[in-house]
DNA sequence: TCATAATGTGTAACCGGTTCCACATGACTA
DNA sequence: TAGTCATGTGGAACCGGTTACACATTATGA
């Protein structure tokens, strides 16, 4: 593999005109220009990144930090965030942390030795503090991190209460919160947007904690059904939730929507999988990948940002598990 | 940041013994790799991962190229590909291909002025003739390439035999068989497997060609079962097919597994969210991910291969998209 | 007791780029 | 006509590791 220097001898040049050349930086000749870009095509030469990187102290390498790439949501996510690193030349580096602290650190840790250019992290399992004495570029994704780390999230409360309402309008009395873990930052707030909408009316409702797991989300739900048959609805802080609540309905002989009326969160593809479809909150996950990896490789290279905490609009979405019309 | 000359200069040795002491390479006195210890551990020096590539032209990334990380085939195997590159210290790059030959080839490229240190490949995009000049290590994953390159499968025909005989010995008469994308190695055996089952008995059959995308699978189905209403059995070549086909057959309200009998192919997690959960011939992919993980950070390593074709057996798991007994 | 082997260490070249700085040339301006 | 500026180029240091080689010291065995 040819080398920076052996172009220059090629061409007849030194090699830090090549270097000029090839990064379009300071004064080259076009003769000069000529001559370097034939010996390139000649000598079949591409830079190594690596040597570069070792000078600028810079790779194209981005971390996408999330908990489990086997969780519905994440694979849309890092898709659009592979799509949109694809077109600004850089390539991704995937982790999953199991939202497990020491995890995460240790891929800060290490990636950094790789001179990794930055990251998106998906897990609030870090307190902001551990993110402040980095001087890494990071973007936040779908959890919010207080602080000036930039930030992308979806209207967590304001589809909950949508959401919720629309459960209340098709005429729910009593609805279970399936709300998401306690401590994750849109599962905290979801449920505040289900306690807004619920308060100053007659529903009854309880809240129940449940992690983001279809068998789990089953098991607690046909629990629940069992221990209280006045239910008539299920509100979920996740598709997948939702989908677990749809098979533990389905397995107690309940009619979804007529007996029970069951909304979800997210709009991942599964949700037009089940029968009926769910009804969800739909999310524009691919969206705020793609909005998190501009954001990102505009920090990494410096470019000012227009605005450091966005939030992408949710949109409710009706299909099959609640009623067509209000009551 | 301190660097290995900081590190020699703490310590009162040499780079070079710096060196050997963290690479554990050639000799190192007891005293000295106290005294290098002491000053590491004073400075908080992290080598540069990225220096060392350079010199040594290796580094510890390594490429995962799948069609599209979105089809939930892949976050399974990218999660044990992830977690058996991070026990030995590698760390995994995403790159969705879409079955693009020129978008895989450009991240071969771009990826090897990175130095990176093996492929996983999962698509048949490419012929073998392109990888065989190729120093760099390949294995390939679920699609088999001619050749001599490492490839670890599934047990495909096997597995598409043993599903159409589930559907045949209960009682399926007309039988539709939903194969997958033409030319795609898995795809291919499967539709082989079925035809093996059902010759020399008197089974009506149909094959349709249909992708691994939900809605479309749905769309195809619905029209099969609308143009032959007699048809009573569905080998799917995937689960995210058979999902479409059962939607489809709610969709007609025909009952499953009463009036439709189906079977899928993988054993994705959708498969136990539908209801009733689909019947399958489960892959294990995780241990397809992992095992091949292995195999290229062994190839990478120079470490012999016991095996450079694994074949991962298959099971068929029942749920309730067929019937309980035979007949 | 001496040749030989095993152990321990340092110097310096090398991996392949980037970039600071010095210098040369020609054009333009005061 | 001298001074200034824009343009073009090359030498060499630098990024932070690895490693071939030379050399010193100590242990081993005949």
């Amino acid at each position: 593999m040819a080398n920076i220097r052996d172009v220059a001898k090629e061409a007849g040049v030194s090699v830090a005109t090549v270097s000029r050349y090839l990064n379009k930086k300071g004064y080259v000749g076009q003769k000069s220009a000529a001559k370097i870009e034939q010996a390139i095509q000649k000598l079949n030469y591409k830079p190594s990144l690596v040597a570069r990187s070792l000078s600028t102290k810079q790779t194209h390498y981005i971390g996408l930090i999330v908990p489990d790439i086997t969780n519905p949501f994440f694979p849309e996510l890092a898709r659009a965030v592979e799509d949109i690193a694809l077109t600004y030349g850089y390539t991704v580096v995937l982790c999953n942390s199991d939202g497990n602290p020491e995890k995460e650190l240790h891929y800060i840790d290490t990636l950094q030795q790789k001179y990794i250019a930055g990251f998106i992290i998906t897990t609030s399992s870090l307190d902001a503090h551990h993110y402040e004495n980095l001087t890494i570029p990071i973007v936040a994704l779908d959890r919010k991190i207080e602080g000036p780390l930039p930030t992308v999230s979806s209207q967590n409360k304001e589809g909950a209460k949508v959401g919720t309402n629309h459960l209340i309008e098709r005429g729910c009395k009593n609805v279970i919160c399936l709300r998401g873990p306690k401590g994750v930052g849109p599962a905290d707030e979801r449920l505040a947007g289900f306690i807004e909408a619920v308060q100053d009316t007659s529903i009854q409702t309880e809240i129940i904690e449940c992690s983001f797991q279809f068998d789990v989300a089953e098991r607690i739900v046909k629990k629940a059904l069992l221990g209280n048959p006045k239910i008539d609805g299920i509100f979920a802080s996740s598709d997948v939730s939702a989908a677990g609540a749809l098979k533990a309905a389905h397995a107690l002989d309940l009619h979804v929507p007529n007996d029970l009326q069951i909304i979800g969160f997210d709009n991942v593809s599964l949700s037009e999988m089940t029968t009926p479809g769910l009804t969800t909150i739909a999310q524009d996950i691919y969206k705020m990948g793609a909005v998190a990896a501009r954001m990102l490789i505009k920090t990494i290279e410096n470019l000012p940002l227009e605005e450091k905490k966005v939030q992408i609009p949710v949109e409710l979405i009706q299909r099959g598990t609640t009623r067509s019309e209000k009551i």
